[in-house]
DNA sequence: ACCCCTGTTCGGCG
DNA sequence: CCGCCGAACAGGGG
């Protein structure tokens, strides 16, 4: 499921607990989800830390808690965040839960693509600093996006939008959505696109990136009725523009649906 | 039973 | 180095 609007959304329900102690850490630290990971020095060294802030970045999460702890989270395909009454109890898919009195922090992850870091030290880990600019950020402009297109020259589009270092966050369904916005056809290579259509391309992933996170971020809203997310796993979606059948297929490895009549070369 | 999946990484190939 | 492909990870849903 997670995707840009929906990390932030995901980041936010654990914001009830900041400020407060984590009285016990519960996790296996040979899960999957652990990879990477010394997962029994999660346990050492978060008891008894209080939760400071959080931060989200394109599909990864960071959580700072005191004397210089950090978790970072990666929700994977199937990954979330909630809040359970204190002394809550995992049940079988919830690999990770940090107690403290008033409640219960609980990441759940049914298929264990997602993953947890851990990181000591004063500032941020390495590994957040490393990746793209965040989509709202300056930094993400018709410049970044030129260099970032010729570098990847010969690959369709669609595979680049779904490229994490230059559009963070966007996921499957997102980037159809911004490529139809765009009138983009996804099986265009990067290096072909024009300026007009650089332009649209860079517009569109912002609209679609700050509307998301309005719509979705607070409280998991619908996005409106005429977007494209509505039609494409519908067996018979049709373009909202004039209702003309999407069509479907493979592009960059996943499956992609556009309208062929908007969507252009 | 069978096929699909909002993600990422890896090895092999050209 | 670039890019593609299939497989792998593990489980739920149609």
């Amino acid at each position: 499921m997670p995707e840009l609007a929906e990390v932030e959304f995901f980041r936010k329900q654990w914001d009830c607990g900041l400020g407060q102690k984590i009285i016990a850490v519960q996790l296996h630290p040979r899960k999957r989800i652990f990879r990477g990971t010394d997962a029994r020095r999660i346990v050492d060294l978060l008891s008894g830390r209080r939760l400071l802030r959080s931060f989200a970045r394109g599909k990864q999460m960071l959580f700072e808690f005191s004397a210089g702890n950090w978790i970072g989270v990666h929700l994977g395909m199937s990954g979330k965040l909630r809040t359970e009454p204190a002394g809550f109890r995992p049940e079988k898919h919830d690999h990770f839960v940090l107690q403290q009195l008033q409640q219960a922090l609980v990441l759940r992850d049914a298929r264990l693509f997602g993953r947890v870091r851990f990181h000591h030290g004063r500032s941020e880990p390495e590994w957040w600093r490393a990746g793209g600019p965040d989509i709202s950020a300056d930094k993400f402009d018709r410049r970044f996006l030129n260099a970032f297109l010729d570098r990847h020259a010969r690959a369709p589009i669609k595979a680049i939008v779904l490229m994490q270092n230059g559009f963070a966050g966007i996921g499957n369904w997102m980037a159809d959505e911004i490529l139809w916005r765009a009138k983009i056809a996804p099986s265009v290579l990067a290096g072909a696109l024009s300026a007009a259509q650089r332009a649209r391309l860079l517009r569109e992933t912002r609209f679609v990136a700050s509307e998301l996170l309005r719509i979705i971020g607070p409280d998991f809203s619908d996005p409106p009725a005429d977007w494209l997310i509505h039609q494409k796993w519908k067996r018979k979606g049709v373009c909202p523009r004039h209702r003309s059948s999407l069509r479907h297929e493979t592009i960059g490895g996943r499956t992609t649906a556009w309208c062929p009549r908007c969507q252009k070369s």
